[in-house]
This record gives structure tokens, sequence and C-alpha cells, in this order.
DNA sequence: ACTATAATCTGAAACGTTGCAGTATTTTCT
DNA sequence: AGAAAATACTGCAACGTTTCAGATTATAGT
């Protein structure tokens, strides 16, 4: 039974004392060879090699339970010796299975390194998986189910990433729909039922103002993300908590959002610096805005981190560098990269939403 | 033959007046429906519906010569119909073409935004060519070899995108050797036997410097790419034949280069600002050495603009706002990742490599 | 000794596609 | 009219994988 170190090249033989010409053939065809390069092996390769039959390759290495031990050993050297790799297309034609993420991103993420951070945390958590990562940024004045409709329809993913999301997000409602594995860069309305990374804007906007009360700022603006992401509502509500609890008083420039063109931003600020009741501390809901009011700012003869103090978040470590005089409260995209490609896994897995679900808490 | 405008359901049925039940029943079964949903459609659903058979309705979709125009009208009509798209699995498996693209991108690229841009230049080019885009982070301590071997040996996409290109690259050299087809971003020494990208950064250096002497500079220093890369010999040769043709001074900092920490960058600029031969214009290989070193510059109590003029390059309109006083060169990474996927595609499809091969000449 | 049971292994079929080697039918040429 | 050639269509097989329903042998139970 035991037999470990010796080496067999078909079991069958012993037991076959009479053994014809038939038993000792392999039972499976030498695969073909063309040119002269050697050809990639396939589950065909090892079982003419083993002597074995393709199903039982298969199954042993896929560790099912009808197959010894001992054959699931050799098969599995014989296979590592000869660097097999399954084929992709053979798997997925056959199971269905793609081994694919589908990362989905708004062009409009080109907030500093966003995509580029994304996009290595998912490699970071896929490297190991066997799972590749496809890549489908989408124009904002597209339809943006689009690109989502194309990999359901063509079933050309397992799960997908989405970004921006909205509180009554129709991407996901129709993911959800179809039961097609989904997790989301930030959370939705739709509660426990798919893995989301949300960043806590509640807190990031309560700690920012709680920063700016402590610098003794008592006129603070914000410029907000546009109402139609959902984050916006809780950066709204940690910045109007503070305020109330600090008893500040807000300078509005609601109108404003993190979105509008950086002309746009660049002028309002400046007027807005030059009217009698400006602000002495503005939270921007990112970087970008930021670096654009800090600029503005200045045009308007004020000096930044002296007259107004400004808070934001990034990822980053450039901005402090760039700009040391700016408050930044750190948002790891990467970790949201990696935690959501994870959870996506689990969830084709068959694992549930609920506990997949997660908000990084700043500070 | 013309019967245009007429419907014809089984265009056999017309020459067979005895038609027996046998030639009226279609020569294809129908798809077997799963549950409820409909299933996708495939090559079968359309051959039971023209009453066609499979190879026929393939040829067809594929405007084979052997195939009448009239059927080919009715085929594509019946697939467009029915939203038919060609399994990429199925495709794969048959003739091997994977339809994907591979774009493998060096961690070290956060070079702001080189990432976000080349994506989604490639994606742009993608978008309805049927290519899917794959995108591979790799670690600079890694084997840069490593993921272009598992895309060859895997056979996991029809072409590669490279870049941070190197003189005598060993990437290129192993895909070379091995006819697979590749595009980098960035010129090798091995001559036009690819496609690439690059962005004339002799022309750069040589524009930089003319600006600084057009500003009555006369001490300058150059922040270069670290030597490996090929295109560190094109900034420093344009560099050193305009400082030549001026009879400007170098000030060396050939020690830094702009992969090395900020942290580095900012002491060696500070400590040099303070020193009795500083220079009076700094050329800066990319962005993010050049923000470093105008915080480093103002640090040791000099004014950007003023006491020192920096030149560097970049892509997005951000830092012209943020630092309106540095003067930025455009290096358009989306450009490249459009030109490189489309000339890739072309590679693919037979063309030879010396036509595409562009240089981006700035200004 | 004879049968149920467990333990291993197996070929056939199928996923969707395309290249090959045909088969009918019609048209053209002599 | 008869042969040759062109036109339009088609089965079959194969790509590499896994599921299904056995098949074979050894083991245990009576």
């Amino acid at each position: 039974m035991c037999n470990a170190g010796r080496i067999i090249v078909n079991n069958k033989a012993e037991s076959m004392a009479m053994a014809d010409d038939e038993t000792r053939a392999p039972r499976v065809d030498a695969p073909v060879l063309d040119g002269h390069r050697p050809t990639r092996p396939t589950l065909k390769t090892i079982a003419y090699m083993t002597g074995l039959g393709i199903t039982t390759v298969s199954r042993a290495l896929n560790d099912a339970p009808d197959i010894g031990a001992d054959t699931k050993k050799r098969v599995r050297l014989v296979a590592d010796q000869i660097g097999y790799r399954p084929n992709r297309a053979g798997v997925r034609l056959r199971t269905g299975k793609t081994n694919v993420i589908s990362l989905i991103l708004s062009l409009d993420e080109e907030i500093l390194g966003l995509t580029t951070q994304m996009v290595l945390g998912v490699s970071e958590a896929l490297a190991d998986t066997g799972y590749h990562l496809i890549v489908t940024p989408y124009d904002r004045i597209k339809d943006p189910l689009d690109p989502v409709r194309y990999v359901v329809e063509t079933e050309s993913a397992d799960g997908i990433i989405l970004s921006s999301t909205r509180e009554n997000d129709p991407r996901v409602q129709y993911l959800l729909d179809r039961g097609f594995p989904v997790a989301t860069h930030g959370r939705t309305g739709l509660g426990p039922v798919h893995p989301y990374f949300d960043f806590d804007n509640e807190t990031f906007a309560r700690i920012g103002v709680e920063q700016l009360h402590a610098r003794g700022r008592t006129r603070i603006s914000l410029i907000a993300p546009p109402s139609t992401y959902f984050y916006s509502q809780h950066m709204i509500k940690g910045f109007v908590d503070a305020m109330e609890k600090f008893e500040l008083l807000e300078i509005p420039i609601r109108s404003l959002t993190i979105d509008d063109p950086l002309d746009t931003i660049h002028s309002e600020i400046e007027r807005l610096m030059h009217s009698k009741h400006r602000p002495d501390g503005i939270i921007c809901g990112n970087v970008s805005s930021a670096l654009t009011a800090a600029v503005a700012i200045e045009n308007a003869g004020l000096k930044v981190g002296v007259d107004v103090d400004l808070v934001t978040k990034h990822s980053a470590e450039l901005i402090r560098r760039v700009r040391p005089e700016i408050f930044v409260i750190n948002e790891d995209f990467r970790k949201a990269g990696n935690f959501l490609a994870r959870a996506l896994i689990e969830t084709i897995a068959g694992k549930s939403a609920a506990e997949l679900q997660f908000l990084d808490v700043p500070e």
C-alpha cells in the first residue's frame, strides 16, 4: 500500500502476471508534437506519462476523494515537473468559471492615484489565486450600466468590483438581481447584501472639523462630493455634527463640489477669500480641490496654514511633501482594492456578504 | 438568385417539390434550455433558428467566401436580433486566440497618473476591438521576467505591452525570441523589430535648457532617470548638447536620480541650495522630483520662479495649477497607451514593426 | 463461499468554436 | 448534351477540461 520511494511506471503491471501488450500500453495516445518546440503539457500529457486515464489525472489534481493518495502524489509530481498549467479556455468552456475579476472604474477617478492604487491592491490580492484582473474604465457620459451589462451578458468574469457607488446604485441592483457577485468601493443603501469597503467619510469630516477647531478656526467651509454619491451624505453629516458640537459657523459653499472643473473651484475659492465673511478653514473632499484651493488662497494674497487652514484626505505621500501646510488624513485605496478583491473571491466561493463589509475609520 | 425582400425560412424547400418531413426539420437540435431564464445564444441557437448548419452559421458570421450573400445577411440579422456574442472560451480553445492584451506595469510607475493614463489610453484603443485588457503590476524586487514568462507559458494573451524599458531589455528579448507580439513604452536598443512609443526625452531636455537660457539662467542641474533606463541616455544627451550650445555651466547632481526616495531628493536639493555654487535652474526628469525640489528650494529660503527655475514634464493638468511657477512640458501617457494598443493589434495581425514606432516630440 | 461495500480508476459526452474534407446543386463551357 | 467548374452548404473532428455513470478490483460482512 505504501510504496513511497519506489518508482512506479505503471502500477497495474504488478497484479498482471501474464500481462499482454495491451495492458502495458498507455491508455492514452501520446500527445502530438507540432514543430520542434515542446508543446504545452495538458492532462493528456500527464495521462500518457503516468499511464493513467485523463479523468484520473484531472481528478487527482483536483484532489477528488475517490483517487488514491499515492496516485495523487505521483500525478502532482509529474505535473509539477513538466510545468503543467490548466488550460484556462478548457476550464472555462467546461465549467463556465472564468477565473477573472473585472474592475470597472469611472474615468473621473483620476483623483490622484486612485486607479493606480486600486489596481495595485486588487492585483496584490489576486496574485496567488489564479485570478486575472481585467480593467474597464468607462466614460461618465455613457451609461454606467453598459460595462456591467457587458460582463454579465458575455459571462466574461466571475465577479465585478465597482467604484463611485450611489445610494441606490442601479449597477449594483442589476447585479444583485442576477445573483452576480459584486463588491463595491463605497457603501450603497442596499444593506448587508453585498461586500463593500468604505472609507468612513463621516469620521473624516468630524476629525477635520476637530483639527480646525483645535487650531482656533471658527468659520469653516466644506467642499463636498456631488450629492449623487452616497458618501457625500456621510461627509456632510460628520461635518454638520461636529460643527454643531463645537458651535462653529459654517460658511456655505455648498454649490461647489469636488467634481466641478478645477477652474470653477479656483475662481469660487478666490472670490470667497475676498469676501467679508471668508472662512478661516476649509475641508476639501479630495486632493485636487485642496490643491486648487491652496493656490486660489495664495492668489488672493493669503497664506495657507496662517490665514486659512486646509484639511483633506489622500493616499499618496507626495501631497504632504508638496503642501506640508495642508492637513492630510490618510485614505488607503490600496487597502480598499486588496480587501475588495479578497471579499469578492469569498463571495464567489459562496460566503455570505454580511461578513465582508468593511468601514475604514481614519486616524 | 436575387430574392431580397422575400422572407425565406428554409431556402431548401423551394427546390424540393415533394419535400418529406426530414427536409423541413431543422438540421440541428434545439439548444436545451436550463431553468427558466433564456440561455445565452450560441451558434447552435442561430443554426436552429435559421435551419442552417452550425458550420454555415459560423462561416457566415466570419464572412467566409463560400457562403451566399443572402444567407450571410439572414444569419447576421438573426444573430444581431438575439444578441449573439461568440463564446470567448470556445474561440480560444479552438483557435488559441485569447483576444486579450496584457499590460505589464512596474510598480514604480506611480509617477503621478502614468498607470491611470496608460490604462485609459489602452482601453480607449481596445474599446471596439473585442480585446480585453488585463493588467499585471509587478514588484521591482521580483524578477521582471516573471510576469512576461507567465503570459507566454500559459498563453494567456495575444500580446504584451511593457513599460520601463531598458536598452537591452531581457523581457523584450525573451518575447522576440519566441515571436510573441510585444509593444513597448520607450525604445530599446534592439532596432526596428518591435513597435514602441517613446517620448523624445532628448528634445525635452533640450527645450528645458533653452527655456532656462531664455530666462537668463546660466548654472543648470539635471535630475536624470537612473542610467539603467534607456531614456536616461537620451535625456542626458539632449541636456549636454544644449548646455554646450549655449555655453552654460552644469552644476552636477548626477548622483541623484528621479527614482531616489523623495527624502533623499529633498535633502540633497536643499543642501545644494545652500552651497556657494547653487544652480539657478533645474531640469527634473519627472514630476515628483520637481515638486519635491520646489519644496526644498523654498525650505532653503529661495523662491521658485525667482531665484531658481524648474522645468519638468507631465501629463496631468493638475501640476500646472498647484505649482504654476514650474515649467511643465507635456508628456501624454494616454496617447502612448492608445498608440501602443493599436500598434500591438496590428502586430498581432501580422504587420511589420517598422511602421509602428513612434517618437513623440514635445512642443 | 458468496455477496454487499468500499476503494480506485475509467471512457464517453459535453461545453462552443472553427478547419477540413467533403456533398449536393447550379452554372459554364465545349 | 455531357463534362467541368463554380457555388453553397454540411458532417465530423478537435481544442482541454470536468461530470456522469459505470467498471474493476479488493475488502468486509454473513
